[in-house]
DNA sequence: ATTCTTACA
DNA sequence: TGTAAGGA
């Protein structure tokens, strides 16, 4: 198929998934403790999300909406878990979820790149951008 | 400046 | 879930 990056790359610090999903870091690591993402480390111990990840926060803050439980939550994206845990590879296969292009990926990350240098600077549309990708 | 873990007036 | 504390 295309030649995309592996959706499961390690990429973003906490930080700016905070600013993406919209989710406090509390929420975030609370939801890494249930199984529901699986963000890898850095050799200081710092998370780094994936795509992947990012797109599961974001059905789980779409479940919470709907007043799901953690308990809903993880039996409905548990089971799917098992596919995207594993999914370096492929991961989109069968789920009908379109993944991102190569230039949709470089967008974000060089938009993530731009703001790694500078002060603080609040955000409110890309995470709203970010969700219309789905 | 950021993020991490632990704990709770 | 928020937030303070103390270290990395």
């Amino acid at each position: 198929m295309r030649s995309s990056i592996r959706r499961s790359m390690p990429l973003f610090p906490i930080g700016t998934v905070m600013k993406l999903t919209d989710l406090s870091a509390r929420q975030i690591r609370y939801y890494e403790e249930h199984q529901l993402i699986h963000p890898q480390r850095t050799e200081g111990n710092r998370r780094l999300f994936s795509l992947n990840d990012i797109d599961r926060l974001f059905e789980v803050k779409d479940l919470l909406d709907e007043g799901i439980n953690m308990a809903g939550i993880k039996k409905l994206l548990l089971e799917e878990g098992k596919t995207v845990v594993h999914s370096d590879l492929k991961d989109e296969e069968g789920k009908g979820k379109k993944d991102f292009t190569d230039e949709e990926v470089r967008k974000l990350l060089r938009k993530e790149l731009i703001n790694a240098g500078r002060f603080q600077r609040p955000d409110s549309s890309f995470g709203e951008k970010f969700r219309k990708f789905h």
